[in-house]
DNA sequence: CTGGATCCCAATTGATACTG
DNA sequence: CAGTATCAATTGGGATCCAG
């Protein structure tokens, strides 16, 4: 997985990696820009991610100013996740994807 | 790595993500848009890639079509890397993610 | 019961050496 | 030069455990 913390990217493109270089984080990012989401929703909708994989992911948007974290303190536990406005403005990117995969999916048989 | 005989998308984002979901991909797609590359250029210019998994992301490219490699048979051997059509139209997710770098870099110290 | 931390093991990736 | 083989290192899945 692609972290912050390694060297700085050298182009903007790179940039957009750093964050969001990752099948899991744009899917992440597509499911809460329907909303806020709580972390067994989240991990419903993303079909075939571990608990593990997306709580490190989470932790580490929630890092790089993506996503916000809300905990409340109630039983059974309840958590919270939605997107900042910077992980909301990636809507652009996710949107160019989908774009694509609209115009070219005949060609990959969907 | 997110291959292409993995089970079908449900939607264009997935679809998209089969394909490009890599960091390389996206890299080895910025590279070829600006023409024509060696394999030797290619690893030189995405810095930090290894042979094999050079090799291993082109064969993948080349198979879903994005990629086509042409062979000279010759000594030193010589091989090129060109995007096809459907790899040139990848532009648009490319430039969305150059785009989304350059307006927030700064928020990440770039 | 939910979120998530940890451990163990399989699978992937990466570095390096080697070949035609 | 382009690619393969080999081996070390990293990552990911699943089970299990835990706290609230």
């Amino acid at each position: 997985m692609l972290q912050q913390n390694e060297k700085l990217p050298a182009c903007p493109v790179e940039m957009t990696l750093m964050l969001m270089g990752d099948k899991w984080k744009v899917l992440i990012v597509r499911d809460l820009l329907t909303g806020t989401k709580r972390f067994g929703e989240l991990k419903k909708s993303l079909n075939g991610i571990s608990q593990k994989v997306l709580t490190q992911h989470l932790r580490i948007m929630e890092e790089n100013g993506l996503v916000s974290r809300k905990v409340y303190a109630q039983i059974p536990p309840k958590v919270e996740y939605s997107l900042t406005d910077v992980g909301v403005s990636l809507k652009n990117v996710h949107d160019a994807m989908c774009q694509w995969g609209e115009q070219y999916k005949q060609q990959f048989g969907c």
